[in-house]
DNA sequence: TGAGCCAGTTAACAGAGAGTTAACATAGGA
DNA sequence: TCCTATGTTAACTCTCTGTTAACTGGCTCA
């Protein structure tokens, strides 16, 4: 049984959550703070965390730092609720270590597809589909760890390949330095700022440079068509 | 790769489509005719399909209402060739579910265009995620880090960037200078007065003028039609 | 009418931040 | 055990961005 922690200071929102993902037979616990998240958390260990943005004292963004800093919870999913429009929170909440979020209001049809889109690919990743990820003529396939161009393989070490398939797992969406480390590296670890440029640098050169994009002050990207 | 089937009676005009898609790299299948359209159609499964409107025997807003009836071509995208100033069979292409149309004679410059900008579109609705912001033709997305206006691309910097972002969150909304100073800039810094100034330049040199105004003595707002 | 104020404009400059290269460290296989 | 591939760092270069100064122009109000 899949578990799923909610996390919001509104319970309005909480039940409404709570409802739709129980009738499609998820195990839901409940938290409507920082605090108590992260207290249930360890108590029931959730396949999936849900968490706000916006929430008095804690905020759902320092909720998720302190839960990835956590080695039990460096493969939690989590997930963010965010207002629309709420500039760059939506940024904040990839670089702290977020898988995805949803925009308020909430949809319940949005939300559940949602839900069972990033459990699949978690899951069953090795399932069907989504193991090729195509961006013109490059194509990276995750599960026989392979890059293809045009019919040609490419070798890429292990830290290049995870590099690329973050990137190429959203084409076009922008990685922050800050997340790109988070993500491949984890919080632990401290590493120069070079090191990123330098695995980006071996990239380009073995997939050509028109694919990433650099965008200065911010990250990097894949340049799509 | 992104299928496009071309369908047109007139094979001057096919011909000069299908170099123009094949050398952007798009996988490019024709018909001449309405019948031939449909079976191709349900053969290759095209992303996208060019429909002529004007063709003997079945015309395009038929073709594309047939295809319409079918569930496997709910969400393929169909793009209209019309002659100039046909005002009722544009009304008639969206009638019939096309989701955009283009003028003839064709430039191939402007066709490239539409159908990047109608395929991004329906890229980011796949996503389901709302990342963008649109005001009149100008189109900012948060996640991808990028301003379109009109389907062509505007490169912003970082700083134009986040102040273009803080008008737009609030069309229409006046931003008093020491406002857009707090949210970009931060309380700690201290920055010129001008400074504001040359990146509201910056920003209308690259987007045009007509959608920031200045409000003397106050501030400045994103101008909503 | 003209002083004062405020935004627009321009060019120049400094520095942040990315690119590049070589060298070193380390792990894992032969 | 050695060797090679990979990962990381340091040190340097270079480019682009952000900022400022200095000037212009227009509006407002005494």
């Amino acid at each position: 049984m899949v578990k799923i922690l909610i996390v919001d200071d509104d319970e309005s929102i909480l039940e409404l959550i709570e409802f739709n993902l129980k009738t499609e037979g998820y195990e839901v616990i409940t938290a409507v703070n920082g605090d108590e998240a992260l207290i249930r958390a360890q108590e029931y260990l959730p396949d999936l965390i849900i968490l706000d943005v916006m929430m008095p004292k804690m905020d759902g963004v320092e909720v998720c730092e302190r839960l990835r800093s956590k080695k039990m919870f460096h493969n939690t999913l989590i997930l963010f609720l965010t207002a629309r429009n709420e500039d760059f929170t939506q940024i904040a909440c990839y670089e702290s270590g977020g898988d995805d979020f949803i925009v308020k209001p909430i949809k319940p049809k949005v939300l559940l597809s949602r839900i069972k889109g990033i459990l699949r690919r978690q899951h069953h990743n090795l399932n069907q589909q989504e193991t090729e990820i195509t961006v013109g003529d490059l194509t990276v396939d995750i599960e026989q760890f392979e890059v293809h161009k045009k019919e040609s393989r490419i070798n890429l070490a292990k830290k290049e390949f995870e590099l690329l398939t973050l990137l190429v797992s959203k084409p076009g969406k922008l990685f922050t330095r800050e997340e790109i480390f988070n993500k491949i590296w984890g919080f632990d670890q401290a590493i120069s700022d070079r090191t990123i440029d330098v695995h980006i640098r071996k990239l380009r050169e073995k997939i050509g440079n028109s694919y990433i994009k650099t965008i200065k002050g911010m990250g990097y990207k894949i340049e799509v068509q």
